[in-house]
DNA sequence: TGAGGTGGGTTTTTT
DNA sequence: ACCCACCTCA
């Protein structure tokens, strides 16, 4: 193949300069993607081993789309190394988890078992326990967990963080600073590592000088996606993993980064060059993806920010296109009305389903579209929001199979233990403390029913679940024989707890397809909880073509043909939340920019005029980023609708 | 004391 | 849809 050809000079610069740091910086549809796909292939065809090869970015879909442009050309491509930081960081720690002195055993802990974690390791120091007098206005699991986060990822203490972001909260620092701690004891003393660790304990590893030199050598071409988006721990990963050969590729876009509120800062782009002194710059400004009427209303969407973004995207696109439309409508069931049957109407045309999508700034603003899609018949796939792996069922199945690989994993028997009946909270508690004590399974399980196998309301139903989890264990069930004999046992359960059960037990039949690819519980259950499928019924079909509907997060380094952008309110888009903060409200602004260039022939911008919410104006007034003159002055309104 | 049901309040974005 | 505080019943 001929580079000259399929690329532009800076293009070719970037993929043809493979020894040495580069830093690629990268408007939007300006081909970054493409430079990442054919640099592995240059490299490739100059004999560098495929598996020398490393590709890292933030969001599994990103990483995704990279690994799988990489690998069209070449099949050797698909030996390339890759995935999300937390995924490459989960594989070394498996490898090398020995060097800083973990446990190979330990398991995951997602986001709502670090909460389940943070409950439990909380109420050992009795913060939630009344004081007299005391009301407890307390932040809840989900907020201590996105503190805790932000500890980590934003490096500031817990008093910090407190008063940057929940300053009504700054009173309780003490006690916060406390079930911090305790949270980080407890995931010692239990083998738990959750998202956060895994970066954590990868920089520890990586600053094991043996360690590194292994991993150095091993991979000796490190390119890194969407870099904006990485936060300082993985700036310093990036470091690490390039300090010995200094072969480091990073490609970014300050304009486009949206992780902030997760510490991604970009000081790191600024930061690379001075890592990497002699680190080669290259820009890459011409849009290959947008006609000229799209970049027309993205364009001064960037040049309305305070901070200022030099670039200005120039389309390559021989037609200008027309104006991007903007649609009002009485409410979100007309809006979602409209669009399905205009999507509809696309399709009826032949448009390809593969190029339609629709994006929105909170996942559940696509409710009421979801169901007129249905209605329409049209097939939908549904990005970001809730995942497969949180749905309450498919917890409820992975615990069973968490007990099953690691009889010690408490939070797993907890949450199995309240499903029996009889048996509550503190209940469940008692009988862990049993299962504690005993050095394996069986032991441990004859202890159990020693103690409470006869003489309680439960005895019977703790019966049949230690029996039936004795069984289950046993080594001479395959893996898919173990999840089918699981999912046999919950099945009454499930139906006992949800009226909309056989929907469910459709989800856990994907759960059975999907684990012939795995090889041990141990690999599945760390595959669901860092690179899940993403949503119901997704991955399990990937083939089929359908229509895309995604966050804006979720949609970032895609593009479409036609691009739907929906709820374009103030409230919703900038979120209300975000209103109180410059920074934030900037985010918000660079998250319709990188909504708006997802588009690549056309858009079409949707405003539902009533708003449900109590806490929001009755009526809602248009996005303030595309009120602007030089903005609206781009778009066609059409009121017609409303 | 603890299980389990009910009703009220909330819900951003990702790994 | 989920979480939590509160209530009732054993």
């Amino acid at each position: 193949m001929d580079l000259k050809q399929e690329l532009n000079t800076t293009q070719y610069e970037a993929v043809t300069t493979t020894e040495g740091p580069v830093l690629v910086i990268a408007g939007a549809g300006s081909g970054k993607t493409r430079v990442i796909e054919y640099r592995v292939l240059h490299l490739i065809q100059n004999n560098i081993d495929p598996s020398s090869i490393l590709l890292l970015t933030f969001t599994r879909r990103a990483a995704r789309e990279m690994l799988f442009r990489a690998s069209r050309h070449n099949t050797q491509c698909q030996d390339v190394d890759g995935g999300t930081f937390h995924s490459f960081a989960y594989r070394m720690l498996r490898k090398y988890s020995q060097s800083i002195g973990l446990s190979p055993s330990f398991s995951i802990l997602d986001e709502g078992d670090s909460e389940e974690a943070i409950q439990r390791a909380s109420s050992k120091h009795g913060v939630y326990e009344e004081k007299p007098g005391e009301k407890k206005r307390f932040p809840k699991k989900d907020t201590l967990k996105s503190i805790f986060s932000a500890v980590i990822n934003k490096g500031f203490s817990v008093a910090e963080t407190l008063n940057r972001e929940y300053p009504h909260f700054l009173k309780f620092s003490p006690e916060i600073e406390k079930i911090r701690i305790g949270y980080e004891e407890y995931k010692k003393a239990k083998g738990y590592l959750d998202y956060d660790d895994l970066l954590i304990y990868l920089k520890s590893l990586l600053s094991d000088e043996t360690t590194n030199e292994k991993i150095s050598r091993r991979y000796r071409y490190i390119m890194v996606d969407e870099y904006q988006d990485t936060n300082r721990l993985q700036g310093e990963i990036v470091f690490a993993l390039g300090s010995r050969h200094n072969n480091v590729m990073a490609v970014g876009d300050d304009a486009q980064s949206i992780y902030g509120f997760r510490g991604a800062t970009h000081e790191n782009i600024m930061r690379f060059p001075k890592e990497f002194p002699g680190c080669k710059i290259i820009t890459l400004e011409k849009n290959y993806r947008s006609l000229q009427g799209i970049l027309d209303v993205a364009n001064p969407i960037l040049e309305n920010m305070e901070k200022k973004y030099p670039k200005r995207l120039i389309s390559t696109q021989e037609f200008g296109g027309g104006r991007p439309i903007m649609n009002y409508f009485a409410n979100a069931y007309d809006e979602a009305e409209w669009i399905a049957g205009t999507i509809r109407g696309f399709l009826a045309k032949g448009f390809p389903p593969d190029e339609i999508a629709v994006l929105y700034r909170a996942s559940h603003l696509s409710i009421p579209l979801q169901a007129e899609l249905a209605k329409n018949g049209v097939d939908f796939r549904v990005f970001g929001g809730l995942r497969f792996y949180e749905l309450a069922h498919t917890k409820d199945v992975m615990a069973y199979l968490k007990i099953i690989a690691n009889h010690k994993d408490e939070l797993a028997w907890h949450r199995v233990l309240t499903m029996a009946e009889g048996i509550g909270p503190a209940t469940a508690d008692k009988i862990i403390e049993e299962i504690n004590s005993g050095a394996d399974m069986g032991t441990a399980m004859a202890r159990v029913l020693g103690k409470y196998g006869a003489g309680h309301k439960y005895s019977a139903e703790l019966k049949k679940l230690i029996t039936f989890l004795n069984a289950a264990s046993d080594k001479k069930h395959g893996i898919e024989e173990q999840l089918s004999l699981v999912i046999g046992y919950y099945t009454p359960i499930m139906e006992e707890k949800f009226d909309d059960w056989p929907q469910r037990a459709t989800d856990l039949e994907a759960l059975e397809r999907l684990i012939t690819h795995y090889h041990s519980l141990k690999e599945f259950l760390a595959d669901l909880a860092i690179e899940p499928p993403e949503k119901r019924g997704i991955d399990f079909k990937t083939e089929d073509k359908s229509v895309t509907l995604s966050t804006i997060h979720s949609a970032k380094g895609l593009e479409w043909g036609t691009v739907f952008i929906i709820a374009l309110a103030d409230g919703y888009l900038p979120s209300q939340f975000a209103l109180r903060d410059s920074a934030e409200l900037e985010e918000e602004q660079r998250l319709l920019y990188v909504a708006v260039t997802r588009a690549k022939d056309n858009l079409w911008l949707s405003l539902p005029m009533e708003t449900e919410r109590a806490d929001l104006p009755r009526v809602n007034k248009l996005c303030r980023f595309l009120a602007a003159p030089n903005v609206l002055g781009k778009i066609s309104e059409m009121g017609g609708n409303y």
